[in-house]
DNA sequence: CGTTATCTTGACGTACATCAAATGTCGTGG
DNA sequence: CCACGACATTTGATGTACGTCAAGATAACG
């Protein structure tokens, strides 16, 4: 279920130039930022890349830093002691993380593609955000809409069947897609059917058989497992809603 | 399952002199403020009462308000179109309502047993909130610790056994109310087992099963069904923590 | 005390988990 | 190019934790 991991390379100390050429910048915290204070984040980022399976953070550590991913998709792990694993989220281009007031990370984070990262030292951000109160506004923006998120993830993972689980992953999937690029029928998984299932409360006999019967419902087509197209857009949406 | 309920009434318009005796105040978002800034925010807020099984606000609404809960206990909900429900959480005094970026409520809110609550208008805040930075700073940090809840709650959802979502609210609860009082080995539980069903992503029967299973391995005793005494507080840590 | 809602307990059903085997899929090297 | 092995995915057979249905037991309330 786990892959090793040796440790990442800072592959360049943190300046404006990469921020200029960022193509994160538009979708993240940043974008709230004018150019000075951009250069004022940038004296306190590092810029680090990641190879799959890494180990950005681990559940536990000391939450000495906040991360701004630029390139990628990782995945959040929460474990028990015996193994089970759930799967908090799928971050990606934009995506802040750190979140937490907590002294420890509560969760593990892990490259699932290549991953590059935008990373600042807790106590430098801190020290530095009293002065940019919009970046404060746009972390509680963000940190809001989190929480809807969650809360909605609460209600599949407490109420919903597997069918319905897995139409709200890729409808919701789909719609995050779209929102870096034009309206499309087409859904990309870079994560194993592994982490979906740790994602959606399931197993990964589940999560093929509940694939295996969108299909016969010819609601999805699957070429290969990563690719999934979107034949009836509509009725997956009422699915993932339970509206049957 | 859901209780009728009729229209709650305004009793006091706002004033600075129910905060003075406000009871919540240490415990709220309010605590950040010097006496000077209570006044304005007081300026902007009402303060109403709902009696048990009243709605404080309906899932779709359109958000104009946010509440800051001062006496009692509530319960979040979100419902799929055929009943099914999730219940997100239990808030009680000094919980901060409304922490959503999205223009209608993500969840209904319902008094459980009597509830007070301070209300603001979202517009009014909005406007209020860009004078005080330690505000902005104050919503962050909930908002933060809010999402570290949602995140173990994930967990339990989607990975717990009955018994291990039992045992972790019970020692949730138990940790919440000690925070207001001394350490304790004594649960209060206004809300009825469907309530705590619904929270857990059980039926009422899975739950009432579990409360006399734990009982039977005399790790805690029930009086009435609303009073729970821990007997063995640290193995019923163990279990919620899946160390079995 | 009835009356009614809530909670508990028991008997049984089912959606999903577990166990097991077949079938891709992909990189590597002959 | 093909054979091979290592994995990921799919599919099938069977098990089980929890859900559903139903009946009592308790508690709340006029």
């Amino acid at each position: 279920m786990y892959m090793e991991n040796s440790r990442a390379i800072v592959i360049e100390p943190g300046l404006p130039d990469p921020c200029a050429k960022c193509d994160a910048r538009q979708h993240s915290m940043c974008n709230s930022l004018d150019e000075r204070d951009m250069f004022r984040l940038a004296e306190i980022a590092g810029v680090q890349k990641f190879e799959p399976g890494q180990t950005i953070a681990e559940e536990g550590d000391s939450a000495a830093h906040f991360f701004n991913i630029t390139a990628g998709t990782a995945r959040l792990c929460k474990l028990l002691p015996d193994g089970r694993r759930q799967i908090i989220g799928f971050p990606t281009r934009g995506h802040f993380l750190g979140l937490a007031v907590t002294s420890t990370y509560g969760f593990s984070v892990e490259a699932i593609t290549e991953v590059r990262l935008c990373k600042f030292s807790r106590a430098k951000l801190n020290r530095v955000i009293s002065d940019f109160p919009e970046l404060e506004a746009k972390l509680l923006q963000t940190a809001m809409h989190e929480l809807v998120v969650a809360q909605e993830q609460m209600l599949l993972l407490g109420r919903k069947t597997a069918r319905e689980r897995l139409a709200s992953f890729l409808i919701s999937e789909l719609t995050t897609q779209e929102a870096c690029a034009a309206p499309k029928n087409h859904v990309h998984l870079p994560m194993t059917r592994s982490d979906i299932a740790d994602y959606l409360g399931l197993t990964i006999e589940t999560i093929s058989r509940s694939f295996s019967r969108l299909k016969a419902d010819k609601l999805i087509s699957l070429d290969n497992a990563t690719e999934v197209a979107i034949l009836d857009r509509h009725k997956l949406t009422a699915i993932a809603n339970g509206e049957t």
